[in-house]
DNA sequence: TGATCGAATGACCGTGCGTTCAGCGCGGTG
DNA sequence: CACCGCGCTGAACGCACGGTCATTCGATCA
């Protein structure tokens, strides 16, 4: 993500106040968004919470649509680093789901408001130009998950540790039915213990798979 | 839903002209969200799909909020009739579990492009105040839903039919999951038929929950 | 120290929205 | 037939937004 080091070509003091910028920027443009939405959101309003004029953000995005899409970039990529490595961890298969299950949990307790938006940016609104382009930001990622937690599945199948089902439809069905529950979180006042409801998706989910 | 027949006051010509015209505002409504999307859809649009003027509107809902929030009312009123039919079905709770997730399967796929809003709705952005007012038009719908099929599942329990569970979280567990697989579908180009993912939502949750 | 530069600024612009309201036309009435 | 009332219209309005660019001014260098 950062600039090669690759051949000398160290760190100038620009490149660190840029960066700085546009990570400034972006913090507010989260902070913003996670207060207003994804819609109200103004850029504006993101310029002053960055602290820097309006104009200073067209310094580093070329529009509105290259900040949000950006923006939403880095915090996802956040949480599909913690599910992978969950997801690579040592241990039975049981055990492995039971750790992508309450790494994603507690991930998205600590970003509660701002996941509030996760779905709105799965299933972008807006002209059909506009869909495409978020889903090709988005879904990569996501089919990413999808296809390595199939893969994990497979094994668990062929170890006779799951029941024969499509390893694929398998992984989107674990994977939706996790989120759904976190989503779900997000929304309550005051949910149960994050330890409750991975008890309880676990263990249905395992009892449902399982052979 | 309709004006009450309670005391004679047969409805008159006024009052069939009004209901027509409030009918064809929110399907326009329902259209042109679906081809747009929330945010960008816009009275104008809204007005020439119904075959109006723009002002037109403005005499039968106060603002665009209101439009948009008693339209959405009536299109989940929809959706939400049909469960409560298949939850209150003859049969065994198995049946009838299989029975409410065959009828929103089928009640999502014939409504695409409306539902792919689904969870706007559920979770709706914009300003705190406005997330709340929101909230509070579809949250009783939902939450009733969700308590009739906590009691079918109490029952289920005693009958020892399912696994003792808190029953109100487990019908939460049960109406997100298949919730998320529907939604699912629909940003899927192709998705597979039907019958299979009911299948595999039903049998996984059944194995799942079961004693 | 004065010259130079370019990052940062914010007043400004065009656009497109939701909302309003003065007036139009049409069906009913005397 | 002339009149009236009312449902409907759509041009016009105000506003808030995203995006621009002439101007400012502190850092840098000879």
């Amino acid at each position: 993500m950062l600039r090669g080091s690759g051949l000398t070509r160290m760190k100038s003091k620009e490149d660190v106040v840029q960066e700085f910028r546009v990570q400034s920027i972006q913090e507010a443009a989260i902070r913003v968004i996670s207060r207003k939405g994804m819609a109200s959101a103004t850029m504006q309003e993101i310029a002053e919470e960055a602290g820097v004029a309006k104009g200073t953000i067209y310094l580093y995005f070329r529009d509105r649509e290259e900040l949000v899409e950006k923006t939403f970039e880095t915090a996802i990529g956040e949480l599909h680093k913690r599910i992978d490595a969950a997801l690579e961890s040592e241990g039975t298969f049981a055990e492995r789901l039971r750790a992508v299950i309450t790494a994603k949990v507690a991930f998205f307790g600590q970003n509660r408001e701002f996941f509030r938006l996760y779905h709105s940016l799965r299933m972008p609104e807006g002209s059909a130009a506009q869909q495409r382009r978020q889903k090709r930001t988005c879904q990569p990622q996501f089919r990413t998950r999808v296809e390595r937690l199939a893969v994990v599945l497979k094994q668990a199948i062929e170890a006779g540790e799951v029941r024969p089902l499509d390893p694929k439809r398998l992984a989107l069905f674990l994977i939706e039915t996790s989120t759904a529950i976190v989503m779900e979180r997000l929304s309550e006042d005051a949910p149960p213990p994050e330890s409750e409801d991975v008890e309880l998706i676990v263990t249905t989910l395992l009892h449902g798979i399982a052979c």
